[in-house]
DNA sequence: GCCAAGAATAGGAATCATTCTCATTAATGG
DNA sequence: CCATTAATGAGAATGATTCCTATTCTTGGC
């Protein structure tokens, strides 16, 4: 956890950025999690008084500078986790019943596998493949 | 189109629902789409005026009754599309500039690798597995 | 150590998609 | 044609997120 917040801290010093306290506490919080959170769950799992407005910020200065990312989840509400150079390419699982989201990393071939499908699935699209969101729904088993 | 229509009419009536002019009007911009289209964008498409207030309660009606299926963008708003039944089980391809969704349906080996993939990927998770999201994220021609 | 200048924060207003409420209008079936 | 029930429109309400502004740090230069 140490050496995370070093290489964060380092890769914002070449941005000019400081990881202040609020900017901190948001980084632990989801360094924390298993899975990406929203900000009332970051907010709800950090002991500090965080006003939701500070928050959305601190998450905001961190995800453009590369630190996290962010994506809107099933339930429209945007989740926040560690960038893929922090976290490692990963997917998720997503409970359709209480909206939780656990990580799960694909082994190599298997993340070749989802390569190759998206190559040729987009093949005669005229798109210009960035990248891809492989999401396995179900039931968690507080909700099976 | 027509046969669209019928196949939908006769669902409904299972459940005491009618195709009402409005429902009709939202089914029609949907089936016509080439993926999934949000509330606005269909509002949009279609030449009558439809207030908002009135399309949402037409898609919420349909989805419902099991006609569309609806689900939460990468820009974090809804999107309605035919439900599998009618259009078939597919994935989408997303331009991350523009926010453009595009239909794509999978060959039968492909989709049965993704069913695999999603089976070992969820093994150990705990989770019972109801479906699965495979997006594909690109630059679409417009936006390249 | 002390201060001005710039950055960060808190609090609250504003925004935007979506849902709700309620009054009005249309369809149904006898 | 009437009475009942469903559908619609308008606008208010909601909830996540962003924006604005005043206040509070930090920091680099003295
Ligand atoms: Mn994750
Ligand atoms: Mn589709
Ligand atoms: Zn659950
Ligand atoms: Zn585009």
């Amino acid at each position: 956890m140490q050496d995370l917040e070093q290489s964060v801290r380092q890769h914002l010093a070449l941005q000019g950025i400081r990881l202040t306290p609020g900017r901190r506490t948001a980084l632990g919080a989801i360094a924390a999690a298993d899975g990406p959170r929203t900000a009332a769950e970051i907010q709800a799992a950090v002991t500090d008084i965080v006003p939701l407005s500070s928050l959305y910020r601190s998450l905001s200065v961190l995800t453009n500078a590369g630190v996290l990312s962010a994506q809107h989840g099933p339930e429209g509400v945007m989740r926040f986790e560690l960038a893929e150079w922090l976290a490692g390419h990963h997917h998720h699982l997503l409970c359709v019943s209480c909206g939780v989201a656990v990580d799960v990393a694909p082994y190599r071939e298997q993340e070749q596998a989802i390569e190759h499908l998206v190559e040729r699935m987009a093949a005669a699209s005229g798109f210009v493949v960035t990248g891809h969101r492989f999401e396995i729904e179900g039931l968690c088993e507080a909700c099976r």
